[in-house]
RNA sequence: GUGGAUGUAGCUCAGCUGGUUAGAGCGCUAGAUUGUGGCUCUAGAGGUCGCCGGUUCGAUCCCGGUCUUUCACCCCA
């Protein structure tokens, strides 16, 4: 067979065991906020039905979407007409009733509809898990990724909002992560499409005024003459986008502007509940209300979430909030969901740039046991049992290879100790314990071996 | 999906506006030091110059295509 060259897809990548030491960090940080919290983990899988994603996530969601091709003869019931005139949508829908999953939330949502007899609401869950979009890759936008989920369904109550805010501050000021939380409300959006005359177009006015900070005023306002709102609708949004002040001022004036806009006045009340739940909590968080952020997912309905850090020029690292009728479309209406992800490879990268991994946290074995034949590694091995039973991760060499070589291994993995046990040592019932960092070493007892290295 | 860059040793990169043997640093292996890592010195291994095709007496270099990586846009974590 002709050797290839070893390669992964696009947009995936191999983790080293230096990189899952770090990664796990992360991981391992986010749910214990989570169990904090009373969240429970699921986990659900890979391949969703196709017909389960499709339509949840926009046009643009639907494209991203990797397909699953059938197993068998997947032709079957396809029409080469339709090969012929492309019909790219109704071929693909019969090619591939499989597809991965793009977020954990809509997984969630069918998880909640189909267990729905077994689940108690208000339920808590946390879903640790890889998802797939089939977007070109950049920085920060891999293929497969993983996301860090907590949502609730079946409370309405903004309180759950509020222990979101505070799981966002407790992850971030764990991982030692500056951070700033940018909250909106979906109704304040709908109040300000519908405030305009243009209640129909909420999806292109968020998308474009999403780009504000990013593009500048005059760029948003071209973008919207290009998605088709008037010039009068235009006019009479910029002053809401201009509004400055705390974000209690904001409110009060966003109240006033919004006067008779029942869905409006809803956002600004929800906003303001919140805000004060937060105050009232003493969230250290760094928080803001910003009217402009968005979000693409149109499935939220009210609270929003966008979470930025300082110092690092990346794209958002987390974010989240509230869809009142996910579960609807599986035959379950009624069910309010609110929740928040965690981007945990964005989340690498930044701590990677700042350099902020624990590194002494994340190594491997504490010592390593020299192997200097048959006879010694055995002694060795019977060692490094009571070793490991006392709690210490453990490692011998596994061939009598050269001392040198077997210390340069101990050294490349920054072992900090290493065993030596040969022929006078096994006389003795003793160990020579060399210390890696000072490179001393002293024949001590088992005991004293295991109390070295427990301190 | 649109537009721009990129690909030479395991890694980071040189390579003269197309010429005979493609280099460096780091890493790796061995030795100096047969029971002692890091530092030093010595030697060595390692390349179909991303892949396919074209132009040419001759291509790592020029042209076309393709794939990879990467940047911006769209969109998003």
């Amino acid at each position: 067979m002709a050797v290839q060259k070893p390669s992964i897809p696009k947009g995936t990548r191999d983790f080293s065991p230096e990189e899952m030491a770090r990664r796990n960090y992360i991981f391992d940080t986010i749910k214990s906020v989570f169990y904090r919290f009373g969240y429970r983990q699921i986990e659900t899988p890979a391949m969703e039905n196709l017909s389960s994603l499709l339509g949840k996530y926009g046009e643009e969601g639907d494209k991203l979407l990797f397909k699953v091709l059938n197993s068998g003869d997947f032709l079957s019931g396809t029409a080469s007409q339709d090969f012929q005139e492309g019909n790219l949508n109704k071929l693909s829908m019969q090619l591939c009733e499989k597809g991965l999953r793009y977020d954990l939330t809509v997984p969630f949502a069918r998880y909640v509809v189909q267990n729905q007899g077994n689940i108690v609401f208000p339920f808590k869950r946390f879903q640790i898990q890889p998802v797939w979009r089939a977007d070109r890759p950049q920085k920060g936008r891999y293929r497969e990724f993983y996301q860090c989920d907590a949502d609730v369904v079946g409370s309405d109550s903004l309180l759950n909002e509020a222990e979101l805010v505070q799981i966002v501050e407790q992850v971030f000021s764990a991982l030692g992560v500056a951070v700033t939380l940018k909250i909106n409300n979906r109704k304040i959006l709908s109040g300000m499409a519908e405030l305009i005359g243009e209640a129909s177009k909420v999806t292109d006015l968020t998308v474009a005024i999403d780009k504000l900070d990013k593009i500048g005023i005059e760029k948003v306002k071209e973008e919207l003459m290009e998605r088709g709102f008037t010039r009068d609708a235009i006019l009479r949004l910029e002053p809401v986008l201009a509004l400055s002040g705390t974000d209690y001022e904001k409110l009060g004036k966003l109240e006033v502007l919004f006067a008779g806009n029942e869905t409006g006045l809803k956002g600004v009340a929800e906003v303001r509940t919140l805000l004060d739940y937060l105050e009232a909590l003493g969230v250290k968080l760094s928080y803001v209300l910003d009217l402009t952020l968005a979000r693409g997912l149109n499935y939220y309905t009210g609270a929003i979430f966008e979470v930025k850090a300082h110092d690092v020029e990346i794209g958002s690292i987390s974010g989240g909030g509230r869809y009142d009728n996910l579960t609807g479309v599986f035959g379950q209406p009624g069910l309010s969901g609110v929740g928040i992800s965690f981007g945990a490879d964005r989340i690498y990268d930044v701590l990677n740039q700042l350099q902020g991994f624990p590194e002494d946290r994340l190594q491997g074995s504490r010592i390593l046991f020299v192997n200097f034949g048959e006879k010694e590694a055995l002694c060795a091995m019977k060692m490094i049992r009571r070793v490991r039973e006392a709690g210490i991760s453990a490692e011998m060499y596994p061939d009598p290879a050269k001392l040198k070589k077997q210390m340069g291994y101990a050294d490349s993995r920054k072992i900090p100790y290493v065993a030596v046990i040969g022929e006078e040592e096994m006389e003795k019932q003793m160990i020579t314990l060399k210390d890696m960092t000072t490179g001393t070493q002293s024949m001590v007892s088992p005991e004293e071996l295991i109390q070295t290295l427990t301190l």
